[in-house]
RNA sequence: GCCGGGGUGGCGAAACUGGCAGACGCACAGGACUUAAAAUCCUGAGAGGGUCACCCCCUCGUGCGGGUUCGAUUCCCGCCCCCGGCACCA
């Protein structure tokens, strides 16, 4: 018969674990008592713990779910070392499928939006996430909008918000303009149709203002997964080069040009202009076939899109009829037109450096242009693109000069000269945010036919969304068809003036939205800057990698905004990210039309959340990619009933053991000291696993963040008390030592399993709850060893392990180590040449 | 092409500072309990081999090939493959 059933015989408290019973149990107390609600404490250390919000899609499913569970593991943990910690949720709420499915079946975005939210915060509530839900906050509620507007009107202020007309990425699907961030592989990021091209008047924030700043200031996120960093700094794209302008032959004026290797200009035998050039209407009009010439370069301009898209296409170009003159050989060069230079970046135009570039060598040796080498290595061999140790040829006085030297020396020259200059180029671009939709931030400004552009004034703000709306989904903004909201009053001059119809992108609103955590119901700023100072910046922050070059680095631009309008004091919004993986299920990427989802909801009710809450902890490290299996989750569901029949069984055993005080009924009386020399081995042993297992959580989470061990090292302590009841030798102290052991374990596993750690931690008598639980403290005297295991290898091989008492020296560690009869066998008729000891580790014999 | 991450049992994974590879879990197998099943508890297990009566012992083994070291999943050099990102950025 096992111990289990022999005590539940007895048992005074015999309870199966019913975890849905306790799930509902503990939800209601938490939201009774408003347990997870904080206020700023200077007496303590803060912590905020964010997860990114979500957009209220309807349903979560687990893949969603993963994330709220680890940032509520931190939370938890949080708390319980004494932290004060902020740990709110909200909705991303704007957004395209609402207005989409507005238009499909009429049903209001913001009717549809708000259901949606009420649905997905109930599930957020089944599985235990501890949210300070009086911090809630929802996007499309003008509570917060009005200060995406407010905000707008700053930056308009300041310059950073500006409009002009530019060519757009426009999606035909979504029916509105996409930042370039938005567009992935030439596809729009949430539809995935192919993005096409426009020219629209768009309003822009002007990120690239801060493009240097956030390139560097990306190394001190020392917290940051090194994946994303790459990411960002790959997007900002900063290059050091020149400007410098080459003259046109025959004509007044130049063509300008951006290299980063200014120190090849001797080599530059050709020009290239980006079919987009300016000059290539003038070119176009002084040729013998102005037609032919512009429907070649407008060839090219289709062409580019559609080689961005595919990867390769044949690099080709035209010879305009006009040159340049190399301003440091004097020798005229051919203007062409090419492919494959881009109209957006730098000037538009680049010096052919055939000898020295990939690109240039292969155009021109398709169409027979020189290649002149004027950079070898120091042997005199061809460098092709290579700088390090090359020196200068052909190249005038400068023939000689190492090429970093002559990059800096012929940089001077020119800006001597007054034909160029050194300069910083990005591939960063400015932020457009002009949305032709509905279901967003109306845009805070006015057209005034006598004033032009007149922000709203701020008294006048929030700009509202006209409720009253009718979906038609054709191409242009919905707003523009409202006379209400369009026709306005000029604040300035007071005669009539046209509203601005476009909304803003979604990700303006939340660029910003965990300031507003910090002080959700301001309604006279976004937020107090005293209580973001307390309360930011973000300690832990968790979401999709997705967001890398999207939400994440616009939400460092707009903590340089806040800076400087001087509302916050940091300048990087988030101290430590985490990228958590997604869950897969088949191998696939879940999503509903996958038909591949699996609900959280029917697994609480299979397995109770806090089963759920284990296995995704449990299952790999959090920024790991997983396979959704059943049977893991059915695993820990099994491990938290084993430990629910532990908790048990020794609740029980205190209270009817022969030890007289426990037997006084009152569980106090059993946590008093244990007197450890009077313990057996056997109980000696579980306190040193038990203690031996505080200090391994602890630096699991602590210093590792390795959760998934964490949770296998709390696994091997409940095995060990299996065994410990299944045969272990027993004094009187028998359940003060377990007890001991499961207290540790229930506070423990309580950010894991908070339900049914709850439910146990009262049944052990601690009537105030887990939040007034602290953190088991490590004994390193009780986890010593009372004898080491010592492995000894001869020449590197495993041959023997022995028993020693802790503390042996040396020269009796190898005696003992020697004398084994696998080392004899092994160093027989051999001289020993070294033995190699690290104390307490190893012994390695050497023959 | 460039950048980042990775490659360990049937599977998810672990090994912290160069020191017993595979902890913990899943799946599997055997046993106990049961009329039976489920549940539960116990036991086993990297591959191959020796002695197989047991204890045990040997060889190989962390993508591949080298190197450093008494000792390498860990460090160094050179490759291969997978995932993710960027990609004609001058």
């Amino acid at each position: 018969m096992s111990p289990w059933r022999r005590t539940l015989s007895l048992a005074v408290i015999v309870a199966e674990y019913h975890p849905q019973e306790l799930d509902r149990k503990w939800q209601a107390h938490w939201a009774d008592t408003r347990a997870f609600e904080v206020t700023e404490d200077p007496s303590k250390p803060k912590f905020y713990c964010l997860e990114m919000f979500a957009y209220p899609s309807g349903h979560a499913h687990v893949g969603h779910v993963r994330n709220y569970i680890i940032g509520d593991v931190v939370s938890r943990l949080k708390r319980l070392q004494g932290f004060n910690v902020l740990h709110p949720f909200g909705w991303d709420a704007f957004g395209l499928p609402a207005e989409n499915a507005a238009i499909k079946n009429g049903i209001h975005p913001e009717t549809s939006t708000l259901a949606n939210i009420a649905h997905m915060k109930g599930q957020l509530q089944r599985l235990g996430i501890s949210y300070a839900w009086g911090r809630e906050l929802a996007t499309c509620l003008p509570d917060y909008y009005r200060w995406n507007q407010w905000l707008f009107t700053r930056m308009f202020e300041r310059g950073l918000a500006y409009r002009r007309r530019s060519t757009v990425n426009w999606c035909p699907s979504c029916n509105t303009v996409l930042a370039n961030e938005q567009v992935i592989d030439g596809a729009c990021w949430r539809c995935g149709s192919q993005v096409t091209q426009k020219d629209l008047e768009q309003w822009f924030f002007k990120i690239t203002h801060y493009a240097d700043d956030l390139l560097v200031a990306a190394d001190g996120l020392a917290k940051w997964p090194e994946k994303v960093l790459t990411m960002q700094r790959n997007w900002i794209g900063r290059s050091e080069g020149a400007r410098i302008r080459f003259p046109i032959q025959g004509a007044n004026d130049s063509i300008e040009v951006f290299t980063t290797r200014i120190d090849t200009i001797f080599g530059a035998t050709f020009m290239l202009l980006a079919p987009e050039h300016g000059l290539v209407s003038r070119f176009a009009k002084e040729s013998e076939d102005e037609p032919a010439f512009l429907a070649k370069a407008q060839k090219y301009r289709a062409q580019d899109r559609a080689g961005r898209l595919t990867g390769e296409v044949e690099k080709e170009g035209f010879f305009t009829g006009r040159f340049a003159i190399n301003p440091y050989t004097g020798l005229p060069i051919p203007i062409c037109i090419a492919n494959y230079v881009l109209g957006e970046y730098g000037t538009g135009a680049v010096m052919g450096v055939p000898a020295h570039d990939d690109r240039d060598r292969e155009f021109a040796t398709k169409y027979g242009l020189e290649i002149k080498p004027v950079v070898v290595a120091r042997d005199g061999s061809p460098a092709g693109a290579a700088t390090d140790d090359c020196v200068l040829v052909e190249s005038g006085d400068y023939s000689g000069m190492p090429a970093d030297a002559a990059r800096q020396a012929i940089t001077e020259d020119a800006e001597e000269r007054g034909i160029g200059h050194g300069t910083v180029q990005f591939r960063l671009k400015d932020w457009g945010i002009s949305r032709q939709r509905y279901w967003g931030t109306p845009i805070p400004m006015m057209h005034c036919p006598v004033d032009g552009i007149v922000p709203v004034p701020d008294d006048q703000l929030p700009v509202q969304l006209p409720k009253v709306m009718e979906f038609t989904g054709r191409g242009d903004s919905p707003l523009a068809g409202v006379p209400e909201f369009v026709n306005v009053t000029c604040p300035k001059c007071g005669g009539p003036a046209k509203r601005e119809t476009d909304t803003m992108d979604t990700f303006v609103d939340s660029s910003w939205y965990f300031y507003r955590f910090a002080d959700a119901q301001n309604d006279q700023l976004p937020f107090d800057p005293k209580k973001v100072g307390y309360w930011c910046p973000v300690d832990f922050y968790s979401g999709g990698v997705e967001h890398a070059i999207l939400h994440l680095i616009y939400s460092r631009f707009f903590a340089r905004v806040f800076h400087d309008l001087g509302m916050v004091e940091h300048t990087e919004p988030f101290t430590h990210l985490l990228t958590q993986g997604m869950v897969l299920k088949d191998g696939a990427v879940m999503s509903k039309s996958k038909g591949n989802v699996v609900d959280p909801d029917s697994m609480i009710q299979k397995y109770g959340s806090d089963a759920l809450r284990l296995y995704v902890m449990f299952v790999a490290p959090p920024e790991k990619e997983v396979e959704w299996t059943d049977s893991g989750l059915e695993g820990s569901f099994r491990f938290l009933a084993r430990v629910w029949r532990a908790a048990d069984q020794w609740a029980t055993e205190g209270a009817a053991s022969s030890d007289t005080k426990a037997a006084a009924g009152t569980h106090a009386t059993t946590r008093t000291a244990i007197d450890h020399g009077a313990l057996t081995s056997a109980e000696r042993a579980l306190r040193r696993k038990t203690h031996d297992t505080i200090k391994r959580v602890t630096n699991d989470i602590d210093a590792r963040q390795q959760m998934n061990t964490a949770v296998s090292a709390m696994m091997e302590l409940v095995n060990e008390l299996y065994a410990f009841a299944e045969k272990g030798e027993r004094s009187a102290q028998a359940p003060r030592v377990a007890r001991e052991a499961i207290e540790a374990l229930i506070v423990m596993l309580s950010p894991f399993a908070p339900h049914t750690m709850e439910e146990l931690w009262q049944i052990y008598g601690h009537a105030d709850g887990l939040r007034a639980a602290r953190w088991p403290v490590f004994d390193a005297e009780v986890a010593k060893a009372e004898e080491l295991e010592i492995p000894v290898q001869v020449n590197g091989k495993l041959r023997a392990v022995v028993t020693v008492a802790p503390g042996v020296e040396n020269p009796e560690l190898e005696r003992i180590a020697l004398a084994e009869p696998n080392v004899q066998a092994h160093i027989a008729g051999k001289t020993i040449k070294k033995v190699v000891i690290v104390k307490g580790k190893l012994v390695s014999v050497v023959v």
